[in-house]
DNA sequence: CTTTAAAAATGAACCCGTTCAAGTTTTTTG
DNA sequence: CAAAAAACTTGAACGGGTTCATTTTTAAAG
């Protein structure tokens, strides 16, 4: 009989991680006690902490799922990206967007997030920031394919002008979760819109691109 | 004796507020307990909650004052920025960023983003995001500005440039403070080099602004 | 198959933010 | 000025995440 114990180890942390998902998604993360958890995966409180450092440590697990999973269907729209700069730009984000609500609530995103900044020491966090830098890579990747196309502007940093677009559909992300009100067609109209000025600014001298929109009062 | 009962509301307060400001700098906002905190200021544990809902509420009084000295000083920019649009935004960008250690640590900016990020319904996180908004607005308006001077392109959406400039300066913030190891001068170099970028791409036709570097290789 | 050692499980105890019933101080009323 | 009401202070008690000494289970050694 080989590996009594690691099977029931594999078997403890599927138990944890299914209830701890069920949980979280059922109750929100606050509301989830460990002690819950716990009892739903048939462990003691003792032994949750013998799986995860912390509840926060559980969240990852379930978060970096999905994100690699995200990862994973973005890199097949690298390859061949619409010619059109706006909706290459636009088709990929979707991408991360759409899945973003497949296995995690919006709370569950919040709070993700709000441990990774607020302990960015920790392997949490340090997976998390990892995880955004590869989408942001996968930005560039694209601007930088569309470059060699001839579609967008030659002269552009494409590295750096991928940092700015994935800072902003970030930051765009994150005002999606904070909002419970907000849909993902609202998500998807605002990035839209965001890329069009984009899309205007770099596209090549000689690509069709429509140009943007007259602009609008400025405030403060 | 008009007011004993308001005088020693509003002493308590300022008691209050000045031992959460010292202890949080000390020893940092987790290390800083409510009673360390309620003893400084000499008044019981139970009152401290008369005067604050909880503990992040408390950080947000301190946030707050800081970032009204930054929109303050922000404010003054606007009327005559550069005629450089690299020069206007980085100038800009740079009242924001050299006045957020100031009163602040990088812990407690930090905590403060994050209880925004994770309570979005709390007045903590509606007045924090209502502050971004106005910082993202005097971007706004300091683009259309220089639009309306002409040393930036007629054809584009200030208001929205605007905000993607700003989502890009507050996530770059968000990193900054998220590693201790990152000095305000290494923020400014890399905001300046987004900015260079930006600047490129959204120079008026006739400016003699400097354009952008070749690209860089891509990721993933 | 016993014995010994290593690994893992357990739940009571601890810490700290928060709440609340009871007590105290200030203000208002007559 | 006394009595009643209102406003405020207080610290003990509560809840939930986390720790740790002890016990139990599995693996290794003889």
């Amino acid at each position: 009989m080989a590996g009594l114990r690691a099977r029931q180890k594999a078997d403890r942390n599927r138990r944890i991680l299914e209830a701890a998902g069920d949980l979280f998604r059922q109750s929100g993360y606050d509301a989830a006690r460990i002690e819950d958890i716990a009892d739903r995966a048939q462990v003691s409180v003792g032994t949750f902490y013998n799986y995860y450092k912390n509840k926060g440590d559980l969240l990852l697990a379930t978060v970096a799922m999905e994100v690699e999973e995200v990862l994973e269907t973005g890199r097949s729209r690298l390859a061949n990206p619409p010619g059109d700069v706006a909706a290459a730009l636009t088709g990929l984000i979707r991408v991360y967007y759409d899945h973003s609500l497949n296995y995690l609530t919006k709370e569950m995103w919040r709070t993700a997030m709000s441990i990774s900044i607020q302990h960015p020491e920790t392997p949490f966090s340090r997976h998390y920031t990892e995880l955004d830098a590869r989408l942001s890579a996968q930005v560039s990747a694209m601007l930088r394919t569309l470059q060699l196309r001839g579609a967008v502007r030659a002269d552009m940093d494409a590295a750096g002008m991928g940092e700015i677009v994935f800072n902003n559909l970030n930051q765009l992300f994150i005002h999606f979760v904070m909002d419970e009100e907000m849909t993902l067609a609202d998500l998807n109209i605002l990035i839209a819109r965001q890329n069009a000025i984009v899309a205007g600014l770099i596209a090549g001298e000689r690509s069709a691109e429509s140009r943007p929109q007259g602009a609008e009062g400025a405030a403060e």
